[in-house]
DNA sequence: CGCGATTCCATTGCACCCCATATAATGGCG
DNA sequence: CGCCATTATATGGGGTGCAATGGAATCGCG
């Protein structure tokens, strides 16, 4: 059934291009993934942060304090992900997490006066990474979008049954 | 220092929307390729893999047997991460690792039978993600291709000084 | 052949990343 | 007020991802 000529839903050819790696839109996007956070590695380490870490501080001096819910949301991380990471964050000074008062729930992550001065000191990172990344900026902002479209498109899951 | 407008080599104004999370188009990359693996997991968990195990697969689906090194090649990651993720296809029955006899540094990874029966039983995996995805496919090539420059522009360091 | 340099892989240690589950606090209802 | 469903983090375990190190095999030069 599998052998003749017959074709299906896609014809035998394509399904052999669409499984190569180097055609692959989600390859792509992993390998540049993991790129990119070679990239930011010895920009981050004299800061003593790694890229994750960073980009939950850039969340945090847009808006301090934030819930690790919030910061979760922002992210697209979990707890699982963020409590270890929030915690090497407060042990080394940069941030400080305590429960919210009015709900023992929540915790509250607060920037330390040193979490302050390290925005000061990471100020130049987004302008070498994109001089690492040698793409011109409307290119970029295009990749950009492109990619904030898809992902918003997945956030919430298609269900398929719902009215 | 930095409360007069002199600006330097970037406006404030332009660092400040540099370093919104909004904008950033490592963060878009990032936070697509965690979904992307999320996306893949309900996938490939009927067939028993993770989604890296998945591109070694379809690595060695294309060719077999390969070295480590090859393998590392291909899918942009070293022997500290394959090492346990091939040791962990083996004791599932999917691949068998041996010395290459003309150079016993080299360890090749060949597909078992199980291991290649499953290419069969993974074959509606690409086509169910792009219908995932929801892109059309001619702006998912614009996108895979411009990812695919960015990776391949940065694999090898500018040195800058050597010559 | 001998020996240092190189290559290839394995190991270790640290930091994610996520699912499933646990725990504690809150809110609603009788 | 008690009880239960819900909400917000924490914990545990499996699986990456990578730098640094180690060790065995090979290469290269004499």
């Amino acid at each position: 059934m599998a052998e003749k000529k017959k074709g299906g839903a896609v014809p035998a050819e394509a399904l052999e291009q669409l499984c190569r790696l180097d055609n692959q839109l989600c390859f792509a996007v992993y390998s540049a993934s993991n790129l990119i956070t070679r990239l930011y590695r010895p920009l981050l380490e004299p800061l003593g942060i790694t890229y994750p870490q960073y980009l939950a501080l850039l969340a945090l001096w847009e808006r301090s304090p934030r819930t690790v819910g919030e910061l979760g949301d922002a992210l697209g991380l979990d707890s699982g992900t963020l409590t270890p990471l929030l915690k090497r964050l407060e042990a080394n000074g940069i941030v400080v997490r305590k429960r919210a008062p009015e709900d023992e729930r929540r915790v509250l992550i607060e920037l330390t006066p040193a979490g302050q001065k390290l925005r000061a000191r990471a100020a130049s990172v987004p302008v070498e990474m994109l001089c690492k990344l040698q793409l011109p900026l409307e290119e970029a902002a295009r990749l950009r979008d492109t990619l904030k479209r898809l992902t918003r498109g997945l956030r919430e899951p298609p269900d398929g049954n719902e009215g």
